[in-house]
DNA sequence: ATGAAAGCGCTAACAG
DNA sequence: CTGTTAGCGCTTTCAT
């Protein structure tokens, strides 16, 4: 069993390379500085060495971990579940690439019917230099921690607008629902569809309201009657089932634009009991493209969270390197997964 | 615009509180050194201050940065990515209990066709001391990994059994894929089923043929014949719609048993195409209770991947502790959400 | 272009 | 039980 040697320190290397410690440093941070022999015999002496440079003791020195913090939360709604795999997925690959490593956290257990709290796990990573900054995805709470922070000094950058705080100043980047739904409603439109009904949230979602306002202001935008032509009700298979039928009863809608996968599977099985087939009887469309949406063959609006988190590390990079840029706001546009329910 | 006066240190706190630095330190990491007035008295000054221990520097001097990472894949097969979601907020809050942060990172991006480096990014960060272990998850890769990992000493803790190396020493965490499709089977048998069909991957998966020998196992041990009753095919609906029509003409199967999710939605679509109802005419399982199943009330084997963190984190503290204690080889039972595909 | 000195904030080791 | 000393490995002055 060989003995585990300590790992190379910067002496190390400079004791093989023959130059003194901060020269080696140098060779790592400022490379334009050292001489190109210099470097090259430095170079090699770390590579010979394995050398990596301690991170805490960079940290400590520099004051910076380059770590952001990313809070989980409890678990959201479950369309919103499935996006939070990929969006991590894709911030953890955005942030690497300007050297960043996400840390996770969570705020702790929440005892039944207890709110939250808004700040739970933030103060403490950040004062203790645990993490350089935040990114902050709960926006959709309200906005509680976007303005403690702010309050703190803690660099952060939002993923969700700041729906309540018009002057909020901080840098964020958000999906553009509206847009979403109404790229959805035009694309059944353009079926033939003239009736074309929304099945939404109950009101007091800001993002809930966000994306009704694109089924209205596509069918309005065309000239389609609206009423009599929505629902809304609590984000559940079964609440989506029911509120089909009441509409196809009402008013007979030949298309539903919804707001949740979630409603729209709800949608499809009403179909089904009544012997109608998605698709080519009545078009259905989802929203968040779920693994659901991917099974059953549903339509379904697809938020760009790729995109989102390159945008967010851009602006993450910016508020750490304190260029005095503007702040960033970022609204991005939602793709359409045309699938066989609308055909 | 209020000047941010650097953070408190020790040295501020000691000097308020009329202690030395030590004493301070000693107040935060061993209370039970210090007469209860002095502890009282250093407690105050850290409230009064709002102190909290700076990490680079503890990092620094322990060695520790109380970091585990977690190294985030490409993204794998589908029924996958839902425990994952589920498992990594586990992990977090299991962390969180012994004072511990999960690191995200990835290991790059993978050329096409490439196939990725099992120890992407795994080095650096050891190496580095920004984390103080691994909790390795891809084990169903193979484990070129944890071979690699062990050489470098690195601490470890697997999500996986060491299917191809019997010599493996490491601690590791599994779920026992062939108890719960025995499990299932053996729902379905109560039933009333004798004719239970096998719907699995094709051979090379050891997570794989661990299922199916679950199957198996129920099938012989209650001496119901397995012949003609099973088909391997990819990990896709479309597969398992075909595959499921099969099974049906050449042996009339009236249970279908899936290794996951992704085929129990190919044999619900057969299954509706030829008149029949999931539940009362068939009845069909499928494995890791992935939303899909929930929205579609489909019977699914779920994993305890609470229990798993769980088992994994204390795993981990005994590493990390270095106690003689064995190493910990635990294999958790799953649980079966029964829902209507299964009455 | 390279080197020497200082110190980031903390805790281990020892002394009292 | 409390204080003193030393130093973790690095980078930032400031000289040369």
């Amino acid at each position: 069993m060989e003995n585990p040697r300590p790992p190379a320190t910067l002496a190390d290397v400079a004791e093989r390379a023959g130059v003194s410690r901060q020269t080696v440093s140098n060779a790592i941070n400022n490379p334009d500085l050292l001489r190109a022999d210099t470097l090259a015999r430095v170079m090699e002496a770390i590579e010979g060495l394995g050398y990596t440079p301690n991170q805490a003791a960079r940290h400590l020195r520099t004051r910076t971990s380059r770590l952001v913090g990313l809070r989980l939360m409890p678990a959201q709604e479950f369309t919103a579940n499935m996006a939070m795999d990929r969006f991590v997925r894709a911030l953890v690959e955005a942030a690497r690439e300007v050297g960043y490593h996400v840390l996770l956290f969570s705020g702790g257990p929440v005892a039944e019917g207890e709110v939250p709290d808004p700040l739970g796990g933030y103060d403490d990573l950040f004062r203790s230099t645990s993490v350089d900054a935040f990114v902050v995805t709960d926006t959709y709470l309200g906005n509680p921690q976007t303005v403690e922070l702010t309050r703190r000094r803690a660099p952060f950058v939002a993923f969700g607008r700041p729906w309540d705080d018009p002057d909020a100043t901080h840098p964020w980047v958000d999906v553009d629902g509206a847009a979403g739904v109404a790229a959805a409603t035009d694309h059944v439109r353009e079926l033939g569809h003239e009736r074309i009904a929304w099945l939404g949230w109950e009101p007091g979602s800001r993002i809930g309201e966000d994306r009704r306002a694109g089924w209205y202001r596509s069918m309005t935008g065309h000239g389609l009657a609206t009423a009599g032509l929505e629902a809304a009700v609590p984000d559940t298979v079964d609440a989506g089932r029911g509120a089909a039928a009441r509409l196809l009863d009402a008013t007979g809608p030949t298309a539903f634009v919804c707001a949740s996968d979630t409603l729209a599977v709800g949608v499809l099985h009403t179909l089904r009991d009544r012997g109608l087939r998605a698709g080519s009887d009545v078009a259905v469309v989802g929203f968040d493209d779920s693994q659901v949406a991917q099974v059953m063959g549903l339509t379904s609006v697809r938020q760009p969270l790729e995109q989102v988190a390159v945008e967010l590390v851009a602006a993450l990079v910016d508020v750490l390197s304190a260029t005095g840029r503007p702040t960033r706001e970022v609204l991005l546009a939602p793709t359409l997964a045309i699938r066989q329910t609308s055909v």
